[in-house]
DNA sequence: CGCATCTCAGGAATACTGAGATCA
DNA sequence: CTGATCTCAGTAGTCCTGAGATGC
């Protein structure tokens, strides 16, 4: 017997004006593809990781509190996700010798194409969540979020 | 001596076109207020309870099941923050005599006062969250939302 | 039997805080 | 001394899984 006395069960319709809610559906949706996406990588990368990636990638060595800073990720964080990519060979870390608390962090070639791999996934990513959206209405968005999370 | 040689700290271009990213960052921002307003009441009440008592105000009494269903809160977490409503007093369980797996949750009059509270400190975060947007550009951001977390 | 419900234990990823050590 | 940096330990809230007990 399915389903008997339904005793309500649809979402609230209050809960469809309030762009808190909306976001944290959409983050749900957003984080449970992106890590679906990141465990056929197989070697335990997650969001941070790719973050940074990405950051080092395009705007080449930083240390770590730079990053932290570029990423919004938490300087704890930044550490924790740079020791992983340390071991696995896709980042190097070396003293600063002009000030001996930064570590200059860079990506290596491997981190590189590592980094490829992991655009497609995220290109896959947004394509499935960004679906039911026509071209423009996608640009519309973007344009809105930024103006949001940017702040 | 302040920040030094910067070494990179910018947001990464690439990211900013990232839905993915700008979801999380959204969220990240969207989640921060919301744990800075809830924090103010001082019993604890968190999301997962504020969306709880929508639901129970909006739709009337429901079975924990439907409750996840409706909330999008998984069944487990769905008993444990219930239990935190019922020890405060803002619902009421009582198990469904014709169906006896099932409890029904209802709101109490304390709950339903408690919620307003709730809804006016979430009516303010939501403020300082789209302050950067008009009111066309709120439902159109709505709007967009909608079709993307409602997948 | 299958299936739904409620409960409990726990894990995973993100976000964050506090404190210590190092060093400009 | 002030303040930035890196590291470590630990917490919180959300999201999710597995398994058991009960009941239709």
């Amino acid at each position: 017997m399915p389903e008997h006395v339904p005793l309500a069960g649809s979402i609230p319709e209050r809960m469809n004006d309030r762009p808190t809610w909306l976001i944290s559906r959409a983050y749900a949706r957003a984080t449970g593809l992106l890590q679906e996406g990141f465990a056929q990588g197989g070697d335990g990368l997650r969001g941070y990781h790719y973050r940074l990636l990405v950051a080092l990638d395009e705007q080449g060595p930083a240390s770590q509190a730079a990053l932290g800073r570029g990423t919004g990720i938490d300087r704890s964080d930044v550490t924790a996700a740079l020791v992983d990519l340390e071991e696995r060979g896709l980042v190097r870390r070396d003293v600063n010798q002009d000030d001996r608390r930064r570590n200059i962090v860079s990506i290596t070639a491997a981190g590189v194409q590592r980094l490829e791999a992991l655009e497609t996934i995220v290109d896959e990513v947004q394509e499935r969540l960004l679906a039911p959206l026509s071209e423009s209405e996608r640009r519309q968005f973007v344009a809105l979020m930024r103006r949001i999370a940017g702040g």
